[in-house]
DNA sequence: TACACCAACGAAAACGTTTTCGTGTTGAAA
DNA sequence: TTTCAACACGAAAACGTTTTCGTTGGTGTA
């Protein structure tokens, strides 16, 4: 293991100043060629490759963004840690991945851990317990050392940053309008428990085009679910003897669990019950049959997530502050779980 | 946006020198009870966090490892990853993610990027093209630089570093020895490409067990898949009026993609034909009929490298090197894409 | 009184860079 | 011969830490 390549021995070996050193490598003016080409020769051949460290700690700027999500066993936030990565990649930057769990003091951990100097700004999508308790005192301080944030997907109105959002609302209507399409009538929903953004928001839209078809919203075709972990269970005692031909489910989990409810109590899907998701992942392609799903481009997410992020940290902090709120447009994604048009 | 808090800052205002700030954080004895009270007090109002990259500096360890995956959006990877981050967090580490796209410059690329002191050391599970290429330059630089090193999952043999692998092997032969059990005798094989190493053992795992079993190994039953992309059409080739009444296939997709195909020609999965993966993803547990599944335990993957991986960065490295491979056990998970014992 | 010793603190080097500001050596113009 | 650029290079500061090694002033002992 031989001792790491240095400035400091590149100049000891050639016999020249750190300085000269470092200006050569830099194509700098101010050495005479014949030096500055033995020093580029030399250190090409012996492969050197300035310090990382020690520029971060020089410039205070790491090239690198953290992005901390809630878990990452789950297509969606995989699709937009690829989406941060690839332009973050093209702009010549790092990213720290980091798990919440979902937990509120590991995210209030992480963003400690990363705001130490590791960072130059993050992307985040909330804990589910941080929205719940509604405490976002990390995020107001990092904001406040100057440290640029981005939201994504579950964000939370007055925190003064750039957010990347979908159009929930817009999302849901667009699922349900293609319901009323085909002719259902008797509509069910399946949401998350309301602190979780994307569920409110999901059931607003789900109302809002209900009444806009002039179908009335009856709160008993509605499920609102708190852990995803018995939730098999409690769908299908929701679904159960239900008089309804269509299912939309806030996410693939639970539009997978009502087509297997509804198949075990004799329906068929779609001839009886047509059933929409929303998420895009892996698990609506293949099934059988293959869902129909709103699509949340989270690969796009990402990237316009990096995008806004490195903007700022690449303009002069001097201009004056504004923040955007990027809303990526969702898509329906027409599979065999829904009735093809009457 | 106030200044950062340094130590320096501290010190001026405090009116002592930056050395005894310092050593009062420390809880050093060289300074007074008064004075360390008294600065250990301001910098906790004023919620003073050392510099990480300073210490990174100082120190020469950054405190963070880094892993190089082909691919993200899959589920056994996610769950490495979720190993990693588990221990790591655990051990004080921060984690760098990093995606290879499966892509030889890439995986390069990022090695380049994270070996130059931003990280302590690597965690790797190799790109397709660099398994196909045969090039490890990259992995033997890193090394002789003095970097650890543990390879995962896609590994190479002749590479002198930590390994952690799963029985490929004798996992496919637990597949194969269950099929037989239940009364299987004209088995398939779908895999991919010889050159990714897992396949190549997988499938002498199915040989072996073959054998073992007394039943002769008919190269027309092996299928061998190149391009994941157009795999579905190939599979449904493949199996097209096939004589067979099993399929052990090498990842869940295959398995699925297989179940597809059979169904679509008649056949009743188990009745008439029983599959098996190998991954044991969201997929399998929920595809109707959920698979049967070689579980490869991604998660403790995961943290065994990591484990492995935070030992070697905190020994002392005078001590004589050597090199370990654990070997993870499979599991085998039995669902419903399997007849029961007869 | 002289000496040693200890407690409490500061100066400075080091980690590996970049950059500003010298400084010494040329060559040519006056 | 003197003067002055231009040229080629080096010294040193800075980024924020930790740590080694002083340097004080005061106290106790012979």
């Amino acid at each position: 293991m031989k001792p790491k390549l240095t400035l400091k021995n590149i100049a000891k070996e050639l016999d020249v100043s750190i300085s000269t050193v470092s200006k050569a490598l830099r194509d700098s003016s101010e050495i005479g060629e014949e030096t500055r080409e033995k020093i580029k020769a030399f250190a090409k051949h012996y492969n050197y490759k300035p310090n990382n460290i020690a520029l971060s700690l020089k410039n205070r700027k790491t090239k690198t963004i953290g992005i901390i999500i809630p878990e990452i066993v789950h297509h969606f936030f995989t699709t937009v840690i690829s989406g941060v990565e690839k332009v973050a990649n093209e702009m010549g930057y790092n990213v720290f991945v980091c798990l919440s769990d979902n937990s509120f003091d590991k995210e209030v951990l992480n963003m400690e851990m990363l705001a130490n100097g590791s960072t130059d700004g993050f992307i985040l999508s909330l804990a589910k317990e941080t929205m719940q308790k509604e405490d976002y005192h990390h995020l107001i301080e990092a904001i406040n050392q100057g440290m640029p944030l981005v939201l994504f997907d579950r964000v939370v109105e007055d925190i003064a940053c750039d957010k990347v959002i979908i159009d929930d609302v817009v999302g849901a209507k667009k699922a349900l309008q293609h319901l009323v399409d085909i002719g259902c009538k008797k509509i069910a929903l399946i949401s998350t428990v309301d602190y979780v953004s994307v569920g409110k928001l999901r059931t607003r839209g789900y109302k809002e085009a209900l009444k806009e078809n002039g179908i009335l919203v009856d709160e008993d075709l509605i499920l609102k679910i708190e852990e995803i972990e018995d939730s098999e269970a409690e769908i299908d005692q929701f679904l159960k003897d239900k008089d309804i031909d269509a299912v939309f489910a806030v996410n693939e989990h639970f539009a997978i669990s009502a087509i297997k409810s509804l198949t075990e109590h004799g329906k068929i899907v779609p001839d009886d019950v047509s059933v929409i998701g929303f998420t895009d992942g892996e698990l609506s392609k293949r099934f059988i049959p293959s869902l129909t799903t709103v699509n949340q481009h989270g690969m796009r997410i990402g990237e316009e997530s990096a995008r806004l992020l490195i903007e700022k940290l690449e303009r002069t902090p001097s201009e004056d502050e504004y923040y955007k709120t990027i809303i990526v447009e969702t898509g329906l994604v027409i599979r065999n779980s829904t009735k093809s048009k009457k």
